[in-house]
DNA sequence: ACCTGAACACCGTTCAAGT
DNA sequence: ACCTGAACACCGTTCAAGT
């Protein structure tokens, strides 16, 4: 039986509106591609009056920090997941890292774009949103760093190689949800080529 | 002496309107950080009526537009003239251009924010911002291609190794201007240093 | 504690009217 | 040909008031 609804009052409580409202966000953001729709759009489709999310968000911009962190939650889990599937090799790893990576940004290029995008991360705000975003960076940080123990990684800055490792990912990300790489037919395909390709060339600069 | 302002009457015509609000717009993106400043804070800060902007551009998107194209313009000059430095070694070159990709965009975070975020690039609108983005990546074609001929690049495709070298200094630019690498203290000298390192890395990837 | 409705000070864009 | 001023349909955010 329901929790609390009995006086039939139409639930006026909502019961969990913060999380109703980052699930609405989100689907916009994937939707639109952008986070360019209104908070008061957001509140139209969550069924609450357009000041209602000013009882669980500072602004909007706290709204779209929180649709951000889950993002990078999402694209820790991804990469984690395709470094579990070689786990011997950890060339091999880093090459299914950087293609899952780049294939989560596809995947949602507007989330994607939001998570960097957003000037959310300016000025140490939102430090929920740093620790998910360093989160995600650790992943790559700690195959780089098998890959030193095992000697298939040169010895070195580690902090330099993750920098690299990153840098590339996150550029061929950016450049292929701008669609300033044709890739034309392939669908997601051409930009798991190209992440391939490109984390090859990576891994043949850090060769031992 | 003016051309047409012997009638007393306020220079009523401006003369270049078009002109003056780029140069306003790309005052205020660099001044900022982002476009997120209205359209009509530049129609006031040129002196004209709110309504006056939509005589030359179609809406705001398309002032931006022009504003970005300028700003590929300028990344185009910068790696070019740092190419010249190193006519010998398409190797040096290539660290050489990363480096002044690098500085470039460090030094406009918002200008160099709005050439690749701003959702112009979509849906081949705005040609000539198209055109100017395709010029400034012909730089680093054009290095690599010198490379392969000399000797120092291995043979392969042009176009990977390209997008691998894009990949790199635009994931790198974004992840400095993103604030997300710390550079404390150093200023600038701290993004030259992780421009020259990651580069390197790229080119002992690339080596023959 | 959470939500609503009215209110404020804005926007981007359009359009008739002026010169 | 270019600019203005009024007008339209919106925003984000605040705040008293309700339950």
């Amino acid at each position: 039986m329901p929790k609390r609804r009995s006086a039939g009052s139409a639930q006026y409580h909502h019961g969990d509106l913060r999380r109703v409202l980052i699930d609405t966000a989100l689907t916009l953001v994937n939707q639109e591609g952008t986070w360019n729709f209104t908070l008061r759009e957001v509140a139209r489709r969550a069924g609450v009056s357009h000041a209602a999310p000013y009882n669980h968000f500072a602004d909007k911009a706290a709204l779209l920090a929180d649709v951000a962190a889950r993002g990078f939650d999402g694209l820790r889990a991804r990469t984690e997941a395709a470094a579990r599937r070689h786990p011997r090799s950890p060339r091999q790893q880093l090459i299914a890292v950087a293609v899952a990576y780049v294939g989560f940004g596809v995947d949602r290029p507007g989330h994607y774009r939001l998570m960097f995008g957003g000037e959310l991360a300016e000025e140490g705000r939102y430090p929920e949103l740093q620790r998910a975003a360093e989160a995600a960076f650790a992943v790559l940080v700690r195959t780089l760093q098998d890959g030193q123990r095992v000697g298939e990684v040169r010895a070195g800055s580690l902090r330099d190689q993750a920098v690299a490792a990153w840098s590339l990912v996150h550029g061929l990300t950016m450049l292929l949800i701008d669609g300033r790489l044709s890739v034309t037919g392939l669908g997601g395909a051409g930009s798991d080529r190209y992440a391939r390709a490109v984390a090859t060339t990576l891994v043949d600069g850090l060769e031992a």
